[in-house]
DNA sequence: TTCTGTTTTTGAACACGTTCAACAAGTGCA
DNA sequence: TGCACTTGTTGAACGTGTTCAAAAACAGAA
């Protein structure tokens, strides 16, 4: 499984087919794991290609035959991150009934899951805000990535007590993942110990966002509800043909 | 001022102090000139330092001698694109006292004048994407250049007819200008003719901001203008010690 | 005018991301 | 088993951002 996606994550357009796992698949592990280790420890920019596939037993031309640039290094970090992610919040979410302490699990956990690669994580960012990068968030390539994490999204409202506008049902994964953007942009440039402003902003935000969804059904909010969902298919426009809406509650599709 | 302009926002540890303007002033406005017209023309990966140095008619050493890197060069646009925004959008300050067109006047011209550099724009995120750089808009260094936007989106609350809840006055330019930020970043991925999608994006979420602006004063949303408020707050931590709010209708600081 | 100190200029060299021709190893078929 | 094709490996070389020691130009004082 974790072979099939790191595969999956992988340079699209490089070697590691679906065929059996073998050699080249364990050269392709080495080399991610020893990037992602030493981007740790030494943070992107202070880790270099070099040293990466020396320590990766792997001659410099070997790396690249594997990964198209360094940055697509760093494709491996989202997949991974999206499984650890899933893992340690899927309890919260078999219990919780309440959409704002769901909403906070999610949230917390996305957090507290990634702050081991805290170290460059402004990187991530900085790679991810190109656009014309298939690292992009944005891309069509991040699409089976982003899915992932618009579904769960899906769980968190679809599993709790909260009344939702029909109209916004659809969306409302799409714009809590962009909610979900937003923070993990404030944790990229929080250098507070343990990053706790970032909780603190969750806290906060999580109110706002969790008081606006139930505000969304009155009657006053009406056309506000409707232009936000507006909002986000504009928003849906720059993924590309392939960014649909979630359906709420569909099952998962198999990718 | 052109030339004081530039200084300000140049290399800050560099040279081209505050003494007379000479042959020094007159190199670093050469590169920074040849530069911008390279990044419109050939890109800004496209352009070497080596071929800016040679078309400013200086060694590649005398060019890092006034700008600590190539994406120091980016800095200049930033007080030049101010600027240019200023003078486009000074009429309709003028004249209109509608909140909404006050508002749809600054984001049409900001984008209007920003046009001719979209060649380079997603390079402009991607450098200011990065926490760590002078160059982001959260940096201190980018202060003045935040201060100045900031500042204009106070004259187009202060010159409206709109009533603005008191607690929201003094951080709403400073909300208003994360909302220009948010156009901007649109405006990047936007590859329509003419930007065209993002112009449409303005006419649709000044709206829901003018609507949210005028509901601010409603007790029913008293509590959610608190938490914004707050939230500004916690966003300009991010910006270190120096980022205040801009007191509402205050004299323009000379800086 | 000369001297001293400061500023400006220079370009070879360095570091690092990346490329690609050549070679080695693996695979499948006759 | 041999051959042809495919996959995996290699590292010198390239391009580009950047550095820095040396030289040139400038400025002010005696």
């Amino acid at each position: 499984m974790t072979d099939e996606q790191t595969g999956q994550t992988g340079a699209g357009v490089g070697p590691g087919g679906p065929a059996k796992p073998k050699k080249a698949d364990l050269t392709r592990r080495t080399i991610v794991e020893t990037a992602l280790r030493l981007f740790r420890e030494h943070g992107y920019e202070g880790t270099t290609m070099r040293a990466i596939a020396s320590e990766a037993g792997v001659s410099i031309g070997n790396a690249y035959y594997y990964f198209e640039s360094k940055e697509h290094l760093i494709q491996a970090y989202y997949g991974r991150s999206n499984a650890e992610h899933l893992v340690a919040c899927v309890d919260a979410l078999e219990t919780e009934r309440d959409l704002k302490q769901r909403l906070l699990a999610v949230l917390y956990t996305k957090i507290e899951t990634a702050q081991p690669y805290h170290r460059f994580a402004g990187q991530l960012f900085k790679t991810a805000a190109d656009p014309a990068s298939p690292l992009s968030p944005f891309s069509s390539e991040s699409m089976p990535t982003r899915r992932e994490a618009t579904e769960l999204m899906a769980l968190v409202v679809e599993g709790s007590d909260a009344r939702v506008s029909p109209e916004l049902a659809d969306e409302l994964p799409n714009l809590l993942w962009l909610y979900l953007m937003g923070i993990i942009l404030f944790w990229i440039h929080d250098d507070s110990a343990g990053c706790a402003r970032t909780f603190k902003l969750i806290d906060r935000t999580a109110d706002i966002v969790v008081n606006l969804i139930n505000l969304s059904s009155l009657t006053l909010m009406r056309p506000l509800v409707r232009r936000a969902v507006q909002l986000t298919g504009e928003l849906r426009a720059l993924a590309g043909p392939g960014a649909e809406p979630v359906p709420g509650g569909q099952e998962r599709s198999s990718e």
